[in-house]
DNA sequence: GTGAAAGCGCTAACAT
DNA sequence: ATGTTAGCGCTTTCAC
């Protein structure tokens, strides 16, 4: 390629014109189906190559009537865990020869409504979308013909793959851990009761405290926003109590940000004043001081997960797959969680 | 929608038949042309509602000759800078009914000529993309005759807007710091000086030690890839000399999270053993014990000036607009410099 | 204000 | 092994 190269694309008519063929044939070259001489496909591709020929991916839609991008919904890219997950989706993707079409929905059911219709019109070979809990059911009706894996939320209305997380797992393992350790006035920061993950992980803590013989006390339990705003400031009462915790699960990575910053501006040193466990899987937290003990989603496994359901599915070969897949967090103890020192 | 949402598409043909109408008319109408009747425009909105149209973008493509779709060529998606910046251009795109098609290159020539051939297939109506150093011809060769803005990397070779960071900036100003702060014994761990960043970087601290009529002591420079691996053992080897230093700055996002490890590894105090200074813009660094000062990327006002450069191409209203745009690096003062105590 | 007709570039069915 | 033909769904030009 490169002298060549001109304003207007080059189309297979080009080639076919530069080698005295015809447009079919070298669609078929190029595609390396059966039939062709070696010969012409060798020249085929050559000139290809020579004038800087690049399909044209409308065309092939509209012919083959889908094309070969996935459609990516995501709520937020600033998260680790969900640019974890596209970055392993873009790999998996690139190694099919898919593309992704990103879209970030902020978790406003509007904006994912517009955004979705405006993945329809790609005719995506198939989706992977993480829906706000509250997404609108027009939204949920323009999916349901689609081939779409449904990513963290499962839409109970929406049929079709879930890759999931079992929600009340993380919080199970984090309490089960401090309880083990020996602490037992232990707070609790999460997201609140009335959506469906605040409630899991209250459930899992319960669960927790139940397995130990230990009651729940609501006034070491500060629910809120999923914000750093609020993990600081609950962070911050928490600590203004007459007898303060011995110990501490942040219960997600925003809560555990503001929370921290809380620790970090009453110069609360962790773990000896207290001992912590946050939430995601920043790597900074095996480069804190001491290290933080984490409860943490296993993003690019979830993400590989999700790859794997929509790919069998447009291979047709789903024969022994599980319609909902459900991973659950992991305990990743470090240095901020010791046995309580009163 | 709903009832009427069948296996096949529906077509513009299928609305016009549902009214009486032909399709170029059902097309002027939801494209709100000139020259339609408020009554049919109402009509025909309400059938493609109803029947849940969706538009076919590669029939649209095919006509137009470009798509709506903009190019996002990124070398890695669990960088928080970049992740920032995909967060802010998706936002931006949005706004404009444009999509985003993500491509991650890994930074490996290879994948990113395979990456930017597949992203011009759609007909892109713009580009931004950081291409790899040592990108291949070819790549930039496909990129020429393209709206494409460059980010970060601007490639000598390849023509049109780029927007990049003054890449001596943030060394200088962590540099200007720690000596403002009466540092003289100040450690350096950055990227290898035969990259463009690399080179930039030893130049910046070069001229901060100049500018105090100081010399850089080769011995407290650790150069090597820009990984955290390679940024935790030289802080290792660094603190394993006969005299620590008394600063220290990391000047890349992975050799700041090695060299944290390495401190932290260590029971190294920050401050009280030794300042530091780290890079990049992680939330973490606001939340870690006294604060890290950082030198940072505006990732968000970058993506917002790339985001600028290429629509206002695309509005072909580019009068006033350089072709190069260079912003440079913040520092932001917490808690891990103070002055030396030796 | 609306209809008729053409054509974008590609692939698949059929013909040779 | 290759050529011929048709048509995917859309927008645009021209005609009325």
């Amino acid at each position: 390629m490169g002298a060549e190269l001109t304003r207007k694309r080059v189309t297979l008519k080009d080639i076919a014109a530069e080698l005295g063929l015809t447009h079919p044939t070298v669609s078929r070259a190029l595609a390396g189906h059966e039939g062709i001489s070696e010969e012409t496909r060798k020249k085929v591709q050559q000139a290809a190559r020579r004038l800087g020929y690049v399909a044209n991916s409308g065309a092939r839609l509209l012919r083959r009537g889908h094309s070969n991008v996935v459609g990516l919904l995501l709520p937020d890219m600033t998260n680790e865990f969900y640019a974890a997950v596209a970055q392993r989706l873009a790999d998996d993707c690139a190694r099919r020869g898919l593309q992704l079409l990103l879209s970030i929905s902020a978790n406003d059911p509007d904006r994912e409504l517009a955004q979705v219709t405006a993945l329809l019109e790609a005719r995506p070979a198939g989706l992977i979308a993480t829906l706000a809990p509250d997404a609108h059911p027009e939204t949920l009706a323009y999916l349901a013909p689609m081939l779409c894996v449904q990513f963290m939320q499962g839409h109970p209305s929406l049929a079709g793959p879930v890759v999931t997380v079992e929600d009340s797992s993380g919080a199970r393992k984090a309490m089960q851990h401090l309880l083990d350790l020996g602490h037992r006035a232990i707070a609790f920061v999460g997201p609140n009761a009335d959506t469906p993950i605040g409630d899991a992980r209250l459930r899992g803590i319960g669960e927790a405290l139940a397995a130990a013989g230990c009651a729940l006390d609501p006034d070491l339990i500060r629910l809120g926003p999923s914000t750093a705003d609020f993990g600081e400031s609950a962070v911050g009462s928490l600590l203004e109590r007459g007898v303060a915790p011995t110990a501490l699960y942040l219960s997600s990575a925003p809560l555990s940000l503001g929370g921290m910053r809380a620790l970090s501006r009453r110069a609360a040193a962790v773990p000896g004043d207290i001992s912590v466990i946050v939430a995601g899987g920043s790597p900074w937290y095996d480069a804190w001081p001491n290290g933080l003990t984490s409860v943490t989603l296993p993003g690019a496994d979830l993400a590989a997960a999700a790859a794997e359901q929509l790919f069998r599915r447009l291979d047709g070969d789903e024969g022994d797959l599980p319609e909902r897949l459900t991973l659950s967090f992991d305990l990743i103890r470090r240095g901020s969680t010791i046995p309580p020192s009163r």
